[in-house]
DNA sequence: TTGTAGGCGTTATCAG
DNA sequence: CTGATAACGCCTACAA
């Protein structure tokens, strides 16, 4: 393989007039630039993304941390992420934390010490003031940080608001509400738009906490349906839950949306092949990525200094396991 | 952040010793070693990994290509690879090639330009002769390259056989094959299976070749069930077109298992959590990710010097689209 | 405009 | 056992 020197010998000049060419930094003649083009061709040569590490303390490389790609909306978010750092020219690594702080700590150490350009960090804990002690850019993927750390979410509050709103619209008046960990900040919004939902109105609420996955969803569905069967409502603060939580009531016998009327959160593609599909509040979940991507990059290439944050509106799509059916 | 010499001048020896310290590269006297520990200590020093690549062509990264993180089966491969390299200190970048062999072929470029220590390549083309002329060790997931590359695999072959078995013993006597992608090495060998087990069985059979994509499969199944209300049975080559295939069934208003039975291949966590529960070939997705990464890991360290391939047995999972009903 | 030379942090060779 | 020292491939003052 080819270097920086070859270049310039090849072309007759010195590596310095080769490199100020590759970072278009400083002047290089009309002449030389010809040169140097004509003999990367011929050396077909690439520069060394390692050595330029070396000296710049800068990789090609974003970290994305993620819970656990075992949930589902992981996975597309991830895409997201990916084929927008792709596009603008960037490698993502990609870790799951577990929801696990140590873990995480652990790998964003380990990826600072590869150089990586940026990080995007999705929920896990609900820190008021994590210090981004690291110095390089980091933006929040559905967890806000801080103040000074630019987050992409969805608006969760609202979110809860209208799912919940649309059960009860639609008749329900005894309402489980499976909810996500408490220690993550999303969590805790769609917690208040729910209550503030349900305030006023004359609902019974259950409350349950879940991981965001189909089979612990399921078997609290199943108990808590089995002590309450006068529960006629689910809203759950993921489709992954939602999901099991379907899964529990067709157990029981349940009819969905007859008897049962279930209000998921997410928006993910599996919700639309269940059966019945799914209602649920749908995040835009490829934008959401996308767009904490390309925050990212803006703060990376020093495009934007100033750090702003995005938050993207839900919505809400009527399927079939609730009563009103709206168009799929 | 400290440096080697750093340690050296602290430790009062040369970055000859200390870099021998930290490789267990030739002789470090007692004396020595103990100054360097305290010294590595006071300074909470790292070796740079950057460095260390630049040097030795050789980092702490693993690639894996997958085609498609949205198809499930992946993830919880992803997640298995990602495992057992974290237990081992390496670290995965994984890519999503789409099925394209542009793209794979960029990635792998891009990936060697990042001296990754080994590559990871999953079900993508049907090459005999795929020619490894990278330096770097390779495993193939699902996917015979060659045979001087390792391979791990189910047995799908067997895999197929005895799913189509399984519905023809359970009366099915007009079975749709949704095949998958037919450029692919493992949707082949599925397909000689499915049609060993149909062999003088006195079954009709019609194929549609889909994508392993929900969507997809839904679609065609809905077309070729719509065409041919005759067809009793439906074996896919992969879960999630089982999935999408049931989901069409349910459109039509048939009645699963009663009317139509259904068997799908991958034993992903979804296919339990879907109604009715799904009857699949499942393979061993953990451990297919598993050995896949310690073989790579361990020729990657030379421990193994031959290359050795691995076959993975699948196993039948019986659940509710089938009329037998076995234990959950 | 261009070239020289030092440095980034390690490893590896080769004398002591 | 240990220590100089030359790579590795690139960037960047600084000088010309």
């Amino acid at each position: 393989m080819a270097n920086i020197s070859d270049v310039a010998k090849l072309a007759n000049v010195s590596v310095a007039t080769v490199s100020r060419y590759l970072n278009n930094s400083g002047y290089v003649g009309k002449k030389s630039r010809a040169q140097i083009e004509e003999a990367i061709k011929q050396l077909n040569y690439t520069p060394s993304e390692v050595a330029r590490t070396l000296t710049t303390k800068q990789s090609d490389l974003i970290g994305l941390i993620i819970p656990d790609i075992n949930n589902p909306f992981f996975p597309e978010l991830a895409r997201a992420v990916e084929d927008t750092a792709f596009r603008h020219g960037y490698t993502v690594i990609l870790c799951n934390s577990d929801e696990d702080i140590e873990k995480e700590q652990h790998y964003i150490k380990a990826l600072s010490k590869k150089y990586v350009a940026g990080l995007i960090l999705t929920t896990i804990l609900d820190q008021d003031n994590y210090s981004n002690n690291l110095s390089i850019p980091i933006v929040a993927l559905d967890r806000p940080l801080n103040v000074n750390i630019p987050t992409v979410t969805t608006d969760n509050e609202k979110g809860a608001k209208i799912g919940t709103q649309y059960l009860i619209e639609n008749g329900v008046s005894n309402i489980l509400c499976i909810s996500g960990p408490k220690s993550v900040t999303s969590t805790n919004l769609r917690l208040k738009g729910f209550f503030k939902a349900v305030e006023g109105n004359n609902v019974e609420i259950h409350m349950v906490e879940s991981k965001h996955d189909f089979q612990t969803a399921e078997q609290l569905t199943y108990e808590t349906l089995q002590a309450h069967p006068e529960i006629d409502g689910i809203f759950a603060f993921s489709d992954a839950s939602a999901i099991g939580a379907l899964k529990a009531a067709h157990r029981l016998g349940l009819k969905v949306p007859e008897q049962l009327q279930i209000v998921g959160f997410d928006g993910i593609q599996m919700g639309k092949v269940v059966t019945p599909s799914l209602t649920t509040v749908a995040q835009d979940i490829y934008k959401l990525g996308e767009r904490a991507t390309q925050i990212l990059i803006e703060q990376i290439e020093g495009k934007s200094t100033n750090s702003f944050s995005e938050q993207i509106e839900p919505q809400l799509l009527i399927r079939e396991t609730t009563k009103e059916r709206g168009p799929l």
